[in-house]
Parts: C-alpha cells; sequence; structure tokens
DNA sequence: TACGCTATGGTTAGCAG
DNA sequence: TCTGCTAACCATAGCGT
C-alpha cells in the first residue's frame, strides 16, 4: 500500500528511510538537471553532497568548475554595475591604497579576486594590459600574505620575500 | 487537451514554448533542489543559467561559494588521495623545478591551486608554514604571469591553440 | 542493504485568456 | 508575454523480497 498522505517537508528522521529516499530523489534531481539543460538550452551546475559527506555533481558543460566561473563571471559584472564601475578593474583602488591592513578577510578576497582570473576565459586571450592587473593583484596578495604570517609567526622580520618585478 | 505524448528530450525549437517551459521546470527543479536538502540532510548548491544569459542560483548552505569551496576541497583530497599525497602541499615540487614555462595553462593551473586556499577555511587557521606555503604560490604566479606579459608584449606572434567548446 | 513494484501525489504541456 | 487550468504523464513512499 503506497503512501498515506502528502510529502512532510522536514528532515526524516529514521536513518534507513532518509537514505533511500535520498538516493531516489537525488537521481529524480539529477535527471530534471539534465532535461532542463536539454530541453531548454540551458546551462545547468548541480553539486549535492550527502549527510555522510558523498558528492554527487552534474554539470551540462564540461565541468562543474567552469559552470561556476561563469557564475563569478556574472557575479563580479553584476557588482561592477551596482558600483558604477565600467572596467574590470580587479580593485585597483584597494591595491592603490596603502593601508597595510593584512587581515585574514582581505587577504581572502584578494584570493577571490585571483580565483577568478582562473576561472574567466583562456589566460591565452589576456593582453599584457590585464596580465598587468593580475601581476598587481598577485603581488599585492604576496604583501598581504607575507605580512600576515610575520603576524602570526610574532615578529620574525627576518624572512620577508621580496617580489621583483622583472623589468620590460 | 492536454499533452498528446511523452517529451522528446531535445531542444524544444519553438522560442515561446522553450521560454515557458524552462520557467516552469525550472522552478520544479529548484523546488526539487530544496526538497532534497531539507528532508534528507544534504547540501545542494544549484546554478542555471538560461539560454539567455540569466542567471538563477541555489544554496542549501548560506552561499554557492561556500558549497562549491567545499567541492574543491572534497576535489583536493581526492586527488592527495589518488597521488598517495599525505599532506596538503600545494605542488611544491612543481614550484621548486626550476623550468621557465610561462605558458597560460601552467598560469591557469597556479592560478587554481591559489584558488584553493581562497575556497578552503578560514585564512585565520593558517600558520605560519601554510602561509609560507602560500606566499610561495603567489610569488611563482607571479614570476609566471610577468614571464607571460613579456613574451605578449614582445613577438606577437604566438598564437596558441585556442580550444572552442561545441556544445551539446 | 539494495532493488522492484504500484498506488498516490506531484509535475507539467498545451491551451485559453 | 505571463498566468491559470487540467488532463496526462511522471516521481516516489512504503512495502515486499
Amino acid at each position: 500500500m503506497p503512501r498515506r498522505g502528502k510529502v512532510e517537508l522536514r528532515r526524516i528522521e529514521d536513518r534507513a528511510s532518509r537514505h533511500v529516499r535520498f538516493s531516489k530523489r537525488r537521481s529524480g534531481l539529477f535527471k530534471k538537471a539534465f532535461e532542463l539543460a536539454v530541453l531548454c538550452d540551458a546551462e545547468v551546475g548541480l553539486i549535492v553532497f550527502s549527510a555522510g559527506g558523498k558528492l554527487y555533481e552534474y554539470s551540462s558543460s564540461s565541468s562543474i568548475q567552469e559552470t561556476f566561473g561563469r557564475y563569478q563571471q556574472f557575479m563580479k559584472a553584476e557588482r561592477e554595475v551596482n558600483e558604477g564601475d565600467v572596467t574590470a578593474d580587479l580593485d585597483l583602488n584597494t591595491i592603490a591604497s596603502g593601508d597595510d591592513d593584512s587581515s585574514s578577510s582581505n587577504i581572502k578576497s584578494k584570493l577571490m579576486s585571483i580565483a577568478q582570473w582562473a576561472f574567466e576565459g583562456n589566460i591565452d586571450q589576456l593582453d599584457s594590459n590585464e596580465l598587468g592587473q593580475l601581476e598587481r593583484a598577485l603581488i599585492e596578495a604576496v604583501r598581504l600574505t607575507t605580512s600576515r604570517k610575520i603576524a602570526v609567526k610574532g615578529g620574525d622580520g627576518e624572512n620577508v620575500a621580496t617580489v621583483e618585478r622583472q623589468r620590460e
């Protein structure tokens, strides 16, 4: 005798039942994701971790990373529109400002902006100007990281790594 | 009179119909994703781009980026297991090797390894040793990027093969 | 533990407004 | 274009094995 009523929308407490239903619903979800991509010509990226930590993924393009890269680009573009920026300037203001704040959040956001370069289109197609932007972002990240390292270590100022720009 | 037969699994050619069905199926997919997360205590991240480039997203945790960060960690851990690595060593071998190959693919993979640091747990919790690893990765990325910049600026004839992905 | 079954509830294609 | 309707298809909970 199949189900008696409609499904309640809350966590299934019974472990076994939860696992079985996870398995069934997961396959249903991935099927739907695939159908949406094919039928409607959409790009779909789907990541699922089970309660036990197992990973399941689907991407209609070549990889999840590619889809997420597009997502990052989209977010970046939206941010720029909202802030009135015109060019993909990679936070040059922040780089220019001389504050020596090597807090972890600053490092993280700098690494995230570098990550965007990794996820965006081909590195092949970057011109020397864009490479220069990337270069500056990386140098700034080195500076923040080095400061942070020293701060954590507790004042060992001798180990500062120096980045020397190559002459052009 | 509702539908006459089962749905064919191929791109819907009629624009209007494709849009309507995208809208309906998308909401169905997001509902299913939400249900899976709640019912089965799973972590779900879903990104959808419509054919027109509009973005739709869902994440059962605080953000897509967080889910993707976990995905990155998972992939990294898996890679380490497969390669027999014990520590999160961030390709120090590659860094150590003195080859001066500033090809775009090397830059990209270096940026990706840096991106992993951004997505991983709190920067706060890195000790000075880990910060040193990150520092070295960044310095190597600067070196590769600078070389690349000079190469591009100088002899432009180098048009590295561009790979264009086909859809379907 | 995982699969097959099936009645029920849920999703949706086509159409009308 | 979007919204609502509804028949028809589809997914799946609970059970049996």
